[in-house]
DNA sequence: CCTTTCAGATTACAAGCGTAGTCCTACGTA
DNA sequence: TACGTAGGACTACGCTTGTAATCTGAAAGG
């Protein structure tokens, strides 16, 4: 029995940096500041402190490229994305997917896409459910 | 213009005293505690503390009753599951409720009952489009 | 009355987070 | 060769969170 190990926790801020290297990779700090320039105005130096956590935590990793690093993701959006909506589903919806989906409805509502989106999903779902079943 | 008031934080220890009141209130702590017992190997202090931030952060009220106070959840559940799951949804999955339950149903699969509410739900959705499309 | 005791108020204290600043060194440039 | 500079390493610092402990006053019990 492998320990499960824990998924690093990552903050806020420090998604910020993932998402940029999720959409490209490897990349250096500098090409990491020019892409959040947009959205945050932070101190390269701030970013730098988010990386150096971010490997810390083992959220990334770094290869040298002459006197600098790449940084580079170890856990994938995927795997992130999923933890996160789990965690969420089960801390406040019991773990049903429904409930969540109502709520996400509830005052925005969903868009007709989002709906035909779904059913499709749903579709997929039930036929996978058959194979496994069976 | 009335200025929006941002929706208090309430953290993951916090979530947890919330919930006992979400689920019956009002409350004294000692009742609380008594709820929190189960899960939490938690000291009385630790509760309290909690409290007295959900106080200040204005998640909770109170009122006196005799020498104790008895609280009172400020912040519905619904409000904050909604909330919680919009941010979640936006922050991950561009605020698309599909690739949200995609990433639910990956790895642990919806139950049958999930995706029977799902359609439901769906139904729902549609006769409410309609609704309002018109 | 005096003492134990329970409630809230105040204080503690380390780890995590947001947001940088400082130090030191290797590089490229005049 | 001397100098500014880009980068990483280390340090900083106030705020939040998790988890209590201590102080204080009032209530209850003997």
């Amino acid at each position: 029995m492998n320990k499960k190990i824990s998924p690093p926790k990552i903050s806020q801020a420090e998604l910020s940096v993932m998402e940029v290297l999720w959409a490209e990779s490897p990349l250096p700090a500098s090409d990491i500041a020019k892409a959040l320039a947009a959205q945050k105005k932070w101190n390269i130096k701030t970013i730098k402190t988010l990386l150096s956590r971010l490997v810390d935590k083992q959220a990334l990793s770094t290869t040298k490229d002459g006197r600098r690093y790449l940084y580079i993701p170890l856990i994938s959006r995927e795997s992130y994305a999923t933890t996160a909506a789990r965690t969420l589903s089960d801390r406040l919806f019991g773990g049903r997917a429904a409930p969540l989906v109502a709520h996400l409805a509830e005052g925005k509502g969903l868009s007709d896409e989002d709906i035909a989106e779904l059913e499709v999903l749903l579709a997929d779902l039930k036929g996978e459910g058959l194979k496994n079943e069976r």
